[in-house]
This record gives structure tokens, C-alpha cells and sequence, in this order.
DNA sequence: TTACAGGTCTTGT
DNA sequence: ACAAGACCTGTA
């Protein structure tokens, strides 16, 4: 177990932000213990099975400057050596938050107000790359249960937990899964069944994608069959951490057209284009 | 019942 | 180059 405090950082709003599928709240069994001040997710990510505590309700109001204490199920070395990094400690937030609050625009003011817990998870590439084909037209419900069907189907126990999976890797899966209607993958069973085989042939595309800048990795998935602008975006931001990447699905259309009719500068945002779209996204989806 | 889900591909102009 | 239509399927 380790505990820690951290700034911009609540639990609630990364899980429902849309940039992961397997990060999720987690009610004890026992609900008398249940305390109100606490809130409890679970994760899947680099082959471990996480669960935090964050300490505090995880409100809609969430205030930067009391930061919420931190549980995790790791010790502190698995945090320095790999989950803080997940979590990208090493990016100021604040930073950011402060670039929006001194500029003229009122209403990305209220989404950082709203959503300033907000981070972006530095997650698995290939994880990315499978779950945004997924996402393609589609649900949240129905995208995270096909995301877990796949990972029961194909993938390892995690390294602590019997109980929950990794994600398959692209040699993990045997292409018969693609076949199968009860996965739920829809229409897009093709395309996955074509990207599975392409990166299983093609071990070094991975390694060569998360050494491209932006451009360069736009280009190299845009050509495979299912990853479209808007994926390739999802994948850039998330799974390569190119904060430039700034994906523009229906939602981003609709605030787009509300709230910038005359069109985004996004270059006054100084690379940080792919964090506001998130403020935005999160605070349209969920703002009542 | 019809429309919609964090879109993309194909086809017709 | 650009605008329709089609597309699996669960949910409301």
C-alpha cells in the first residue's frame, strides 16, 4: 500500500473523461463500511490489477488547490517505477490551468473549474489503438464490455490477481475471436481481425510508431483499414501522449459549433490542445 | 419504433 | 475533393 497526495487528480473524472475503458468505481461488498468522504476504482494497466482510494467524495466540484490523498495497492517502487508515470506525474496541470485562467475564454474557464481533476494517462499503445477501433460508433457500455470480453477471451492473469486479465497482446489472440458474434465487436470484427494480423507480422510498427512525432504517427494509421481522423487522433493523444492531438468527434463538433463558430485557435494554447479537449468533452458529457 | 452511440468506408457526383 | 448511405447492435 501507498499513499500519497496529488494535485489535479481525481478519480472520478479520469474514469469518465472517455480516454480509458478499464478504470472504473468499485463499491466494497460490504456497504457499511462504505465512508463518504472515500471513492474506490479499479484498473487494468501494465499487467497489474490496481485498486485507489481517493480521499475525499468524488464530487463534480473538485478544488485544485486541496488536493485529494491517494491509496494505491502498489508499493512505493511499482509507483516511481511505473504507475506514476501512467498517471503523468511529471506534467503540471496547474500549469495548464493557469494559461486557461488568464485567457479571455469564459467558457473553457467553466470546463477547467469543472473537470481541473482531469489527467491524461500515459496508457498502452496497442491497448489504445484496439479499444479506439472499438469505439468507433458505438457506446460506452457496449465498447467497455467487448474491451473486457476480449481481454477474458485472450488475455494473461495480471502478475497479482488471478481473477483479472491484461490485455492481449496482437499475438495473443487467435483470429477465430473476430468470428465470434457474442464479442460484440459489430462490423468492426474485420478491422480488428486486419490489425491483429498486420502487428503480429509487423512486431517493429509499434516501436516505430511511439518514435514518430505526430504527423508521421497520424500518417502511419491512417492507412490502416478502421482507423479514421478521429481515432487516430484518440490514439495519438492517448496512446503516444502527443498533446497536440486534439480528436473531434460528434461532441467536439457540437461545442465547436456552439462555442466557437468562427472557428478554435488552438496554437494559443502552447501544445496543450489535446488537454483542453478533454475539459470540453468531459464538462459537455457530464455537466447536467 | 426510431434514433443514437466519442466514425469510417464505399460509392456516386 | 466532397456528400450521402451503409454498417453491427445494445439502449432508451
Amino acid at each position: 500500500m501507498y499513499k500519497m497526495e496529488i494535485p489535479n487528480m481525481d478519480l472520478a473524472q479520469i474514469a469518465q473523461s472517455g480516454q480509458c475503458f478499464r478504470f472504473r468505481e468499485i463499491t466494497p461488498a460490504d456497504s457499511d463500511v462504505v465512508k463518504p468522504s472515500e471513492s474506490t476504482y479499479e484498473l487494468v494497466a501494465f499487467g497489474r490489477h490496481l485498486t485507489i482510494t481517493q480521499s475525499k467524495p468524488s464530487s463534480c466540484l473538485y478544488n485544485p488547490n486541496h488536493p485529494s490523498t491517494f491509496s494505491f495497492s502498489i508499493n512505493k517502487e511499482e509507483w516511481n517505477n511505473i504507475f506514476s508515470y501512467y498517471f503523468d506525474i511529471n506534467t503540471n496541470y496547474e500549469e495548464i490551468g493557469k494559461m486557461i485562467n488568464t485567457s479571455d475564454d469564459d467558457y473553457l474557464k467553466e470546463c477547467y473549474k469543472y473537470g481541473a481533476g482531469i489527467r491524461i494517462l500515459r496508457q498502452d499503445l496497442w491497448e489504445m489503438i484496439v479499444t479506439f477501433m472499438i469505439s468507433q460508433n458505438n457506446n460506452i457500455k457496449r465498447i467497455t464490455n467487448s474491451v473486457e470480453l476480449l481481454c477474458k477471451a485472450c488475455g494473461k492473469k495480471t502478475i497479482n490477481s488471478s481473477s483479472h486479465y491484461s490485455f492481449p497482446r496482437p499475438e495473443d489472440a487467435p483470429l477465430e475471436v473476430f468470428d465470434d458474434p457474442s464479442m460484440g465487436f459489430g462490423y468492426r470484427a474485420e478491422y480488428l481481425r486486419d490489425i491483429f494480423d498486420f502487428t503480429k507480422n509487423n512486431p517493429e510498427w509499434l516501436h516505430e510508431l511511439s518514435g514518430m512525432d505526430y504527423q508521421n504517427a497520424m500518417a502511419s494509421l491512417l492507412v490502416r483499414k478502421g482507423i479514421g481522423p478521429k481515432v487516430a487522433n484518440c490514439i495519438c493523444l492517448f496512446g503516444l501522449h502527443h498533446i497536440d492531438a486534439f480528436p473531434v468527434d460528434t461532441h467536439v463538433k457540437q461545442i465547436l459549433n456552439m462555442h466557437y463558430p468562427n472557428g478554435i485557435d488552438l496554437t494559443k494554447y502552447n501544445g496543450a490542445a489535446g488537454i483542453i479537449q478533454q475539459y470540453m468533452f468531459y464538462h459537455k458529457i457530464h455537466k447536467a
